[in-house]
DNA sequence: CCTACCGATCGGTAGG
DNA sequence: CCTACCGATCGGTAGG
């Protein structure tokens, strides 16, 4: 405890508020801290919970708000869960992106060097720690609105892109043999499923998952 | 409209209950009939919307009844997902008993025809027309309490038994390269995800789907 | 961002 | 299986 000063004044002396106008960048600073706080809380409790199992009430409560606070930031629940997913899209095209470039340094551009370099980045967007953002996509899309969707379908389409070249040059020089729409639908589907089983302490390493994943898909020739 | 009669009697002649006993027989077969059909309106809607997201009063209301009548047949609303999941393994595990019979009447018993049959009898538990049961489990099951999820465990495992002995055989001869347990985790998920972007009216059928599904993961040799 | 609150909905039950 | 109902919870809001 320190004694009463400028900046905590006695009881008597107006606590409630500092004076003067409050300097924009402190506010907005805090603004978008609260603001991501509850994202972040959001996603986690949405992917442990699921979206309609969370009360707008617990997500309020794992960031120290009352009940009807988070409305100050998010317009509705929804708005909540859309500001998630659209978090963990851009995330995650960002961290695909890199991955690419990466690889693109190291092997000039053999596509089993970039798919890989997709696999493995597509791994850690879904089970990296912390990463809840695009799990809470894949199994919670349905609560959005007709509007949301549509834009989530375009942030798909970016993210998917750079994956549909690279199968092709792979079916085209004979290490993918189904056809590359199918392949690319079975194979996101593949690791989209881990989130179900993958479990961090025990079992596999992302980069042992990798490995399987390339192996069960692709051929030597 | 036919007459009063014994069976249709007058509306003074105590039109409540039938005189006597009722018919063992035939009152069970009522309930059955009540307690499936409300079994198989559950397992739409809850596919449909999701498992929270579906009332008890939209399920008394699909099936004709009033709201609080599905508590007379099912004790809570998630004894009755409980008994949509059990009712869709018991049927997957049944078509795929019956499947790799067949295989093995016709081919005795080359394991890339009994995956072929494992594979082709998943997808129609999945994917086949009014086969929403599996599906309400693959992605509602988090909604059961702990002692439903430990008979769900065992039901799982009696389902995925016969991949594993295939999949062994299929490593051994070269014709899988990934480990044979990361590649069942990896071939159910690329096959259970369909659910989420398979469309019965257009693209591929159920055989073009197997057929792709082979040609993506199992080598030629 | 808090306080106090509202209308709606929900799972479930008693009693018949 | 219906009728009538209850307690709890929820998303959201007004006003400060």
């Amino acid at each position: 405890m320190t004694a009463p000063d400028l900046l905590n004044p006695a009881p008597d002396a107006s606590p409630k508020r500092p004076r003067g106008r409050p300097r924009k960048t402190l506010v907005e600073r805090d603004d978008g801290n609260r603001r991501q706080h509850l994202i972040t809380a959001a996603a986690r409790l949405f992917r442990r919970q699921g979206f309609d199992a969370t009360s707008t009430r617990d997500i309020a409560a794992a960031v120290g708000m009352h009940s009807g606070s988070p409305f100050y930031h998010f317009k509705s629940k929804n708005a909540l869960l859309y500001a998630v997913i659209e978090e963990g899209m851009h995330s995650a095209i960002t961290r695909q992106t890199a991955a690419l470039q990466e690889d693109a340094q190291a092997q000039v551009g053999h596509p089993l060097g970039q798919i890989r370099a997709l696999i493995r980045s597509h791994f850690e967007t879904l089970l990296g720690p912390g990463n809840d953002f695009v799990p809470v996509m894949l199994y919670e899309h349905r609560a959005l609105s007709e509007r949301q969707r549509t834009a989530l379908t375009q942030l798909r389409e970016d993210y998917e892109a750079p994956w549909k070249p690279v199968l092709q040059a792979l079916h085209d020089s004979g290490h993918l043999q189904a056809s590359v729409k199918l392949s690319r639908l079975l194979i996101l589907g593949a690791l989209n499923w881990s989130v179900q089983w993958f479990d961090q302490k025990k079992g596999a390493s992302l980069e042992e998952l990798t490995q399987a994943a390339i192996a069960l898909f692709f051929k030597e020739c």
